[in-house]
DNA sequence: CGGAACCTTGAGGACGGTCAAAACAGGTGG
DNA sequence: CCACCTGTTTTGACCGTCCTCAAGGTTCCG
């Protein structure tokens, strides 16, 4: 039965977004799954490709999405970790609009594409956790079109490293303020819309002012407040509420103001 | 039973997206609603702002999604024209994690949002039309971070005319290439990430090299072949297979290419 | 006829991009 | 254990796209 533990791990997430009964996680647990693992910067899916038969739920490690221009430009438009689900989107389109890829070492779960869709329609509630799944997801896009279409160099760069704490602490990767970076410098440019240069100069400049520390692959966030107002960073997109109610008061202890802010926003 | 018609955009619209059964249909348009007319720029929801009651639906006129940063920027994060819904990320959240504003004058159907979320649960189909127009939402989303992320300004302003001819053209406004352009060059310019000045200069260059004619509020695609090369626009990301199903023909013969590449890609 | 949006145009400046090269890992194999 | 290789970070000099500021022109509507 040790195989069953892969998907406590959602049965977890989407408590936290519904309240789900005993039968519910016991369907969860019980839908039909493998555990996959895929080495950094491998592809999970190609833009263009018909569905898989299967969604992965990530374990362990970090994806992200990205799409190119014709002329070979890429714009990574969203990140997950561990906890996340990869492949909603492709529940229900007949092709990919974007490719899958992951960007450190990932620890999956691939669950069977009919099976997962039964279960939306035979439990509700397990339908609704994954439709507020998917709301904040869209809301973090639209977050990520703000940050990229009306921020300066500075601000995007500290938002995107205020994002990544906060997810990264709610997601139970990290237990402190400093944290290991798995993004390349070139990986934050393709994020925020710039190049791999000006990041290099703005994360220089952020630890000049003293609101980083930088070295390596580690990111330290010196003064969160600093941040937030650098990075003109509101939660509220991330609705905390429902995506980390258990977590409100250690991530509340990590960064003092941050559901603070959530709540008067 | 006149009242009963304004539902029947909605269940027409459903009905391209899944294979809805005459008691589906009868479900839909039996849906409590009122019929609300709301003038232009006024808004309908404002960021911060707990769920409203009800769930609107466009019946005519367009209206938008915004978001601002502290020093007053404003971006444009999405378009809304007749038969979209605007408010389902309201049926699950908590907080409204952004504005929506009418952009011209705009005829609503309000939904009741719990009769809404009860359909969700004993309709599957129904719901999963609903999935599908989400997720194709969240992939225009994606689509136009990368577009504000990575294209340079005559591209934007490119992709953002033909995305806007496709859809205004498959939600059945426009029957041309020339159409009414609804947006301010301001609001252009927000929906893009650039300032008007600037818009207004690019549209003057699109026009000078023979690709748009535009005058007043009006703009016609001379050449949809090269806008399509100029925005780089492949409209993959609107999952047109799903959207338009019926308007696939029509939609081809006004823009040539479009069905084409939309299979090709 | 007057006013308020909106569009247009110009001049100058800045933010971020481009190009290029060097320093610095971190891992591999000899 | 060192030499090497590839990917990443860092720095410099220069350049261009797009922004800012500002004024004049247009359109539309009351």
């Amino acid at each position: 039965m040790a195989s069953l533990s892969h998907l406590d791990a959602l049965a977890d997430r989407l408590s936290q977004r519904a309240e789900l009964t005993k039968e519910d996680i016991a369907a969860v647990t019980r839908l039909p799954q493998a555990r996959r693992v895929l080495s950094a910067n491998s592809y999970l899916v190609r833009e263009g490709e018909p569905p898989r038969t299967s969604c992965s739920l990530v374990l362990s490690g970090m994806a992200f999405r990205h799409k190119q221009t014709v002329d070979g430009a890429r714009q990574i438009v969203s990140l997950h970790l561990s906890g996340d689900l990869l492949d909603l989107p492709h529940l229900f389109l007949n092709v990919a609009d974007h490719s899958i890829q992951a960007l450190t070492d990932v620890e999956l779960v691939e669950i069977d594409r009919d099976a997962l869709q039964d279960i939306i329609v035979s439990r509700p509630m397990v339908a609704q956790a994954l439709w507020i799944d998917v709301m904040v997801e869209s809301s973090i896009h639209r977050e990520w079109v703000l940050n990229v279409g009306r921020r300066d160099a500075r601000a995007r760069i500290a938002h995107m490293l205020c994002e990544l704490a906060v997810r990264l602490r709610i997601a139970g990767v990290i237990e402190a303020a400093r944290f290991q970076m798995p993004m390349t410098q070139d990986q934050l440019a393709d994020a925020t819309g710039l190049t791999s240069v000006h990041v290099n100069r703005t994360l220089k400049l952020l630890a000049a002012s003293g609101l980083i520390e930088q070295g390596g692959r580690w990111v330290s966030i010196l003064d969160w407040e600093g941040m937030r107002r650098a990075g003109d960073f509101n939660p509220l997109y991330l609705h905390l509420d429902l995506m980390a109610p258990r977590f409100a008061k250690s991530v509340n202890t990590l960064f003092p103001a941050l559901v603070q802010v959530s709540v008067n926003a």
